[in-house]
RNA sequence: GCCGGAGUGGCGGAAUUGGUAGACGCGCCGGACUCAAAAUCCGGUUCCCUUCGGGGAGUGUGGGUUCGAGUCCCACCUCCGGCACCA
């Protein structure tokens, strides 16, 4: 995607040095000497330091080196900062382009997959990157699986897997069924392929992590970004309230859950979700017919529609009357599908004064609609709308007049008496659907047998595997249901004949707990070495995309939890700060997509510039959390950068020592402390700015220093240029004739006391605007800066005939005359 | 509606956290080198006015605090992301 007419020619990248041969020199020294090896030397402070495994799906995109060549340039800066680091990669491979592959072109998953991680391993390898690979993992490897379906039994026997028949979510072009977080957006579409999922009743497998909800809200113990701490909170969805007992006489007890127990006296009406148990056991005969035939239109009603808000409200009467704890007044039952059987209780106390949807019901229905929370200057008047703020309690024997903020207590107290209520606390979150009908995926250890039902595969027979010769139908259906030798086994328990499950796991599961076993990937005792884990965890720095938010990042701190209970690791939280980077767009500013043709191949980049020029182009470009639109022009500022750079090293003997050395180490010493700085900051634009900026002057004073002092600048130049661009630095390293490796050198350090400078330039204002600017030394005096101001004939106008009132002077920068 | 984020030159973006707005880079303009072009190097580049000394305006809008506001406060506008008949 270059410009035809590029400004910098090939022939002039390659005239002075060629990058291709370059880096692909030092990748092969950095290989054969080992120099990525985690460091293992327990004396030093450990980092773990992780980059979002990607997909295999066969080359990297432009969003790989976004997200990968930061994180390593920050993972570098730690190395050459003294710490051990941990910077593993892997490979997320189980999922279903792999197998879409096999139904389109008939090629095997596992083969496909394979292939596209060698092809991606090589692409990774010219990145330059510090990752060791030697601690590499794949998870469609049964030795990688074999320890999710172990995380599942343990799962099964706390508890928190369960199988359960429920209308899911479907999606019918990917053919299976997804998680609650997997369907996005209010047009409900597949997060994957984009199709509008439906509703499907199946008996499926779900984690518990609702179990957990109260726990995941807490982030007191991790540094992430607010945004994520926002969408999880948000997603989470906490509501406190009360859940309160209503008589059905005839019937029993009917629960419901409210945030507001203060309005109980105002509730005038019950409704039932339109899928709620007690409703055919509720409806009087002659509604009958009225209310099944609402139900059944509420049942064929899309997702979308049921779910719209904007939708008039609508409801049938089922006759039948509640009791209102509170007052003892009958209240009818609706059945209305405004009312979610999802949430809370599926059943609600209808409180129209207080609740917008209530009050649009009973104005719709001619129900009661009583005031019982006084809305400012109230005097008794019917509302004309729902009053949903804060006022005194009226109409409600025995709270007469209290706050209703404190009345919330108050009732729930007052129910909890009587029996017939109690504080409640609902979550909007949803346990966690890891069933998949898929064939690529991690096959769930379970066995269905007519004699001892469900019976979980024993821990030593696993791994459960994968079938080899499955068939792929292009319909898309499972092929392990079709499987009958997979599917047909005995029982463990009984050795009768017996059912495997054929539902693999979400792949969601592959990506919780692979940060553990980067430790220890051909461990065999347990999912991770505990050794290597006292070593090594938690991860100090994540990074990743903030599309993860309330999927992976979310799932990978229940996994945690339960991996903390389980004993198996002693904190709370798997990554102790995140970092979000933000989307790399086409040169369009829109997101890059086939469709769009504006997608940026890294290749066509690392073939004419080096890698180096990429990574640095992509960590130039803007503030990393930020993202931004591509520009093939503005890699070519990069090209040069490293063009000047490169030439600093190149010949040329000093000619006169003109140049001041004080001025050369106090701009050194300002490189260091600004990429120092920014690099810890995760600003890696501004500390390429201050590279580029420092290349520019050394080139200006080129030949001009004595040549120790000369050498001195380079060095610490290459080191702090090292993270940003590995083969390069390498490169001029060797060049200035020092020893290999530039990477294992220590991070240099600077002198506080040489950055201030003796010259200043003081500015000065008259009334806040800027007047002159005045060449003074570092040190002066407020008198004596008074003194140059009031001689400056560009200040003297702007005082003259007027009275200085006072004047404001910050030593250094500036003084400021008021004058009236 | 609720929650979160962002608005600065032609463009991507800087600004030591209240102290020279526009660093660095792209693009553009001018110059050097060249037969010429590319590359490279040097200089210029927020806008308006100018008698070429300089002057005025300016960080989404309108107010405010302050000697001084891109930065702090209040109100609003626009855009982006998430949630949403969630009781």
């Amino acid at each position: 995607m270059y410009p035809e007419e590029s400004l910098v020619s090939e022939a002039s990248i390659k005239r002075d040095y060629d990058p291709n041969s370059i880096e692909r020199r030092w990748q092969e020294r950095w290989v054969e000497s080992g120099l990525y090896k985690t460091d293992e030397d327990l004396a030093k402070p450990k980092h773990y330091a992780l980059t979002m495994l990607p997909y295999p799906s066969g080359d990297l995109h432009v969003g790989h080196w976004y997200a990968m060549t930061p994180s390593d340039t920050r993972a570098r800066f730690m190395r050459m900062q003294g710490y051990r680091v941990f910077f593993p990669i892997g490979f997320d491979a189980f999922g279903l382009p792999a197998e879409n592959a096999a139904i389109d072109r008939g090629i095997h998953p596992y083969k496909w997959t394979m292939a596209n991680i060698e092809r991606m391993r090589g692409q990774l390898c010219q990145m330059g990157a510090m990752f060791d690979f030697d601690s590499e993992i794949v998870t469609c490897d049964p030795e990688y699986y074999r320890w999710n379906q172990w995380f599942f039994l343990k799962f099964f026997e706390m508890g928190l897997a369960y199988r359960k028949e429920a209308p899911v979510d479907w999606c019918p072009k990917d053919n299976t069924t997804l998680a609650r977080e997997q369907v996005v957006g209010p047009e409900r579409r597949c997060e994957r392929c984009g199709t509008p999922v439906i509703k499907k009743n199946l008996a499926q497998w779900l984690f518990k992590i609702t179990d957990y909800a109260e726990e995941l809200l807490d982030f007191s113990k991790i540094e992430w970004p607010e945004r994520v701490e926002a969408l999880q909170t948000n997603w989470i969805g906490r509501s406190e309230g009360a859940e309160i007992l209503f008589n059905v006489p005839g019937y029993g007890h009917v629960e419901v859950f409210t945030t507001r127990p203060d309005t109980l006296f105002g509730a005038t009406f019950f409704v039932l979700a339109p899928e709620h148990p007690a409703v055919e056991k509720i409806t009087t005969p002659e509604h009958l017919l009225e209310v099944s035939a609402y139900v059944e239109r509420a049942g064929r009603m899309t997702e979308i529609d049921r779910m719209d808000a904007t939708r008039e409200k609508t409801g049938v009467i089922t006759g039948a009357y509640a009791i209102n704890p509170a007052n003892g007044e009958e209240i009818p039952v609706y059945v209305a599908d405004y009312v979610l059987l999802g949430y809370g209780t599926g059943a609600i106390m209808a409180v129209p004064a207080h609740d917008e949807r209530d009050f649009e019901f009973a104005k719709k229905y001619g129900i009661q609609i009583r005031t019982v929370i006084a809305p400012p200057y109230w005097n008794g008047e019917e509302l004309e709308e729902a009053y949903t703020g804060e006022g005194p309690m009226v109409n409600s024997n025995g709270f007469e007049g209290i706050p209703n903020v404190e009345g919330k207590a108050m009732m729930t107290s007052w129910l909890e008496e009587r029996s017939v209520g109690r504080a409640a606390v609902t979550y909007r979150l949803r346990d966690w659907l890891i069933s998949r009908q898929r064939y690529w995926g991690t096959p769930i250890p379970i066995v269905y047998c007519q004699q001892c039902g469900i019976v979980p595969v024993p821990e030593e027979e696993l791994p459960v595997l994968l079938p080899e010769d499955a068939e792929f139908m292009p319909t898309g259906e499972s092929p392990l249901k079709l499987d009958e030798r997979f599917r047909n086994t005995m029982c463990p328990r009984c050795d009768g004949p017996a059912e495997r499950e054929t539902d693999t796991m979400d792949t969601f599961v592959d990506s919780s707990w692979y940060q553990y076993r980067y430790l220890s990937p051909h461990y065999d005792d347990g999912p991770f070495d505990p050794e290597r884990g006292e070593h090594w965890l938690p991860v100090d720095r994540y990074t990743g995309g903030i599309e993860h938010a309330t999927m992976h990042l979310l799932y990978t701190r229940f996994f945690t939890k339960v991996m903390r209970d389980l004993a198996l690791v002693w904190f709370d939280e798997p990554m102790t700060r995140l970092f979000n980077q933000g989307i790399i767009l086409g040169e369009d500013a829109e997101k890059m997509s086939k469709s769009r043709g504006n997608v940026v191949n890294p290749q066509e980049f690392v073939d004419r510039y080096g890698s180096d020029v990429l990574r640095c182009y992509l960590m130039f470009i803007g503030p990393w959390y930020h993202g931004g639109p591509w520009n093939a022009h503005g890699i070519e500022g990069v090209v040069r950068f490293l063009r000047r750079a490169h030439s600093l090293v190149a010949g040329g003997e000093p000619s006169a020592a003109e140049a001041d050395p004080e001025e050369l180490g106090r701009r050194t010493a300002r490189l260091v402390k600004k990429v120092t700085e920014d690099l810890d900051a995760f600003r890696f634009n501004t500390a390429l700015a201050t590279l580029m900026e420092h290349t520019n002057y050394l080139l200006g004073i080129k030949g001009e220093v004595r040549k120790e002092v000369w050498q001195n600048a380079l060095r610490t130049f290459v080191l702090v240029l090292a993270p940003f661009a590995p083969h390069h630095a390498e490169e001029m390293w060797a060049l200035i004739e020092l020893p290999y490796s530039v990477h294992e050198q220590a991070w240099p350090v600077w002198d506080e006391g040489l950055i201030a400078p003796k010259e200043i330039t003081l500015v000065i204002q008259v009334n806040g605007k800027l007047r002159d600017r005045i060449e003074a030394p570092a040190n002066v005096s407020e008198d004596v800066a008074r003194e140059l101001a009031l001689a400056s004939t560009k200040v003297q106008p702007y005082i003259e005939g007027r009275e200085i009132r006072e004047s404001v002077y910050v030593p250094g920068r500036l003084l400021n005359f008021v004058v009236g």
